[in-house]
RNA sequence: GGGGGUGUAGCUCAAUUGGUUAGAGCGCUGCCCUGUCACGGCAGAGGUUACGGGUUCGAGCCCCGCCACUCCCGCCA
């Protein structure tokens, strides 16, 4: 009995016809004399019904033994549903099956958790879930955002394509090149002591390409990183990996935001406005404290530095004088905040190196705050005015180096947000998408610890044309061709016009990030090579795919995008990796594990 | 590497100040039920309170250790 339609399909114009069904058993409803079964597969259910006058006494009994998730192939013919028992919440709810005839497929035991209930599907811990990931799947809200990852993916190769960009593979066995991320290692067998290393990004493959004469490439490349974890960080990932030759940052601008406009309206059919506005790095940290601003409400960070210059604070007018600045923030209707929450905020504005956070809590007509008592007449009506400041208003103050004092405020920012928005003072709308392109990015940053340069991107970026002359007398200065898209506060991908000529890479490599010849020539050197014979300006950018798909979905995690992902430890509790290896294995590979192997923990009930 | 949170029945949770036999809903098992769709009714099974120590007359609760999951900082060119 092959299945003739799916699970989501029949309406009352199918009345009568003779149809099979084939899925699993979503929900049973056994009535003693007349059972219900809710029939799921992967495009939706259908409710089908057991009535013994049309079934053998042997059918009907196996019918009452199905349950949960048995796999089932029914036939029957299509009917309207009797007056009144219509059910509205699934598109199938005008009809019914009467079931003539079926064939179980397979048994199911008994679950390690429900998954007919959407809501307490949800709640189930999340490592059972991973554990069982197979049955987590079959949740139609998870099947919806792999549904959703494939669309956006063939959208994106489709869009690519009449773009004309070729995807091209690149090797995930590749060099180690310790720059930046750590890498995962592979053994080589061949040669003891040797090893590959998988890819953080195809960076170096694409620009090579660029120089092999693609012009357009681009490809939905696995990367690597091993570094600790987040919600929005797995050890592997997928990025939309993109390089062209021969154009600027203006032609990236309108190839992403023409790339995000097709997938947003084949995810969400919703039409973005384009182009994006545009923030530059400074701006962003000014504004918002923060180089990914999520613009979709306001509470801007205000500049009260020449208001305090003069001002008796000392906390203050010192740190002004020392070069800093004073930052303030008006956290609208926060006045009632808690001792907890004015606990966390100073934490965080701690552990950027501040002693304290200052405050005003406007209450009852009255600013209560340690603080108050050092201002003048008119330090207080310069913040009256520029923060607007209101009955109810928590403010907030950072004194601090310009970078610091911004990015202490940007945290505290988001923390108040979030906080308003569990107490319902805060609505944002879960359709509403603020594009932002933030630019103009610093070339370098300064590592005091180890006193040189580092790339603020990577070392390949360009500087910014007219910047180029400061390159070796005023590094900071230097602007990168460097940008970010950025939405609702998300980084969703990254990347710059590319250095291609071979002499600037080396001043870069050499004297700047101070890497010396050798090294160079050791990391890089196949690069600097490909690039002596005839690069052409290029550049692109990468985006992160399961980000993407995690904003699209509406989710948080993007553990709830990928169909297996790996736990915040970076294993696998599906298939209990990574493991240890045999004896033999090791002495193929030349490795000794000098550490003792631990103790295994009673190991995860077989099931 | 650091900080926070969680761990009690298959799942989600409760258990007063440390005090009787650790409870509930869902799920599961059995019986009844021909219009349910969170079906309903009756009955029942199901627990090494993650794990190992300690304090105490007495520990799910307090202390120490440890494991797992999770969030954040560092890290992520």
């Amino acid at each position: 009995m092959k299945r003739t339609h799916h699970c989501n399909e029949l309406r009352p114009a199918h009345i009568g016809q003779t149809v099979t069904l084939s899925g699993w058993v979503h929900s049973r409803r056994d009535l003693g004399g007349l059972i219900f079964i809710d029939i799921r597969d992967r495009e939706g259910r259908t409710q089908t019904v057991f009535d013994p006058s049309d079934l053998t006494p042997e059918q009907f009994t196996q019918a009452a033994s199905l349950r949960s998730e048995c796999v089932v192939s029914l036939t029957g013919k299509v009917r309207h549903r009797p007056d009144g028992t219509n059910n509205s919440k699934i598109p199938t709810g005008e009809i019914e099956v009467g079931i003539t005839a079926f064939e179980v497929l397979n048994m199911a035991e008994v679950l390690p958790f429900q998954i007919d209930d959407p809501e307490a599907a949800a709640k189930v811990a999340e490592d059972t879930r991973l554990q069982y990931r197979y049955l987590d799947l079959r949740r139609p809200e998870m099947a919806r955002n792999l549904k959703v990852r494939s669309k956006v993916a063939i959208a994106t190769r489709s869009f690519m394509d009449e773009q004309g960009f070729l995807e091209v593979e690149t090797p995930t066995l590749f060099k180690s090149t310790p720059e930046g991320a750590r890498e995962f290692l592979v053994p080589n067998r061949r040669e003891a002591g040797t090893f590959y290393a998988l890819p953080q990004s195809p960076q170096q493959f694409k620009q090579i390409l660029m120089v092999a004469g693609v012009e357009k490439y681009f490809q939905l490349a696995r990367c690597y990183r091993d570094e600790d974890l987040r919600a929005d960080r797995q050890p592997e990932f997928t990025q939309v990996d993109i390089e062209m030759s021969f154009i600027d940052r203006e032609d990236i601008y309108a190839l992403i935001e023409g790339l995000l406009k097709r997938v947003w309206k084949t995810a969400l059919n919703m039409d973005i406005p384009t182009p994006f506005k545009r923030i530059s790095f400074e701006e962003a940290l000014n504004r918002f404290g923060i180089d990914k601003p999520d613009t979709r409400f306001a509470m801007e960070l205000v500049d009260m530095t020449e208001d305090f210059r003069a001002s008796t604070f000392k906390v203050f007018s010192g740190t002004i004088a020392n070069g800093g600045v004073v930052k303030a923030l008006n956290a609208k209707g926060l006045a009632g905040a808690t001792q907890g929450q004015l606990e966390t905020m100073t934490e965080y504005a701690k552990s950027f190196g501040a002693k304290g956070l200052a405050f005003i809590k406007v209450e009852n007509g009255e600013w209560k705050s340690p603080i108050v008592k050092f201002f003048s007449e008119a330090e207080k009506a310069a913040l009256t005015t520029k923060l607007a400041i209101q009955e109810g208003d928590l403010i907030l103050f950072a004194a601090d180096q310009w970078l610091n004092a911004c990015e202490i405020l940007g945290k505290i920012r988001l923390y108040c947000a979030d906080v308003l928005k569990t107490q319902g003072k805060l609505v944002i709308d879960p359709k509403q998408f603020n594009f932002l392109w933030v630019i103009e990015f610093p070339l370098l940053g300064f590592d005091r610890e180890q006193n040189r340069w580092y790339s603020s991107h990577h070392p390949f970026t360009a500087p910014v044309a007219d910047d180029i002359q400061f390159l070796k007398t005023d590094p900071k200065r230097v602007r990168g061709q460097h940008y970010d898209i950025v939405v609702n506060g998300v980084e969703l991908g990254g990347g710059s016009i590319r250095i291609h000529q071979p002499n600037v890479q080396k001043t870069i490599f050499e004297e700047l990030l101070a890497i010396p010849p050798e090294e160079t020539r050791l990391r890089f050197g196949y690069m600097l090579d490909a690039f002596k014979y005839g690069a052409p300006p290029h550049g692109g950018i990468a985006l992160g795919f399961d980000r993407l798909i995690a904003i699209l979905c509406g989710t948080q995690s993007i553990r709830d995008v990928i169909a297996f992902p790996k736990t915040a430890k970076g294993t696998c509790l599906m298939t209990d990796s990574p493991s240890q290896v045999s004896p033999k294995q090791l002495r193929d590979l030349y490795i000794e594990v000098k550490a003792k192997p631990v103790t295994p923990p009673a190991p995860a009930p077989a099931k």
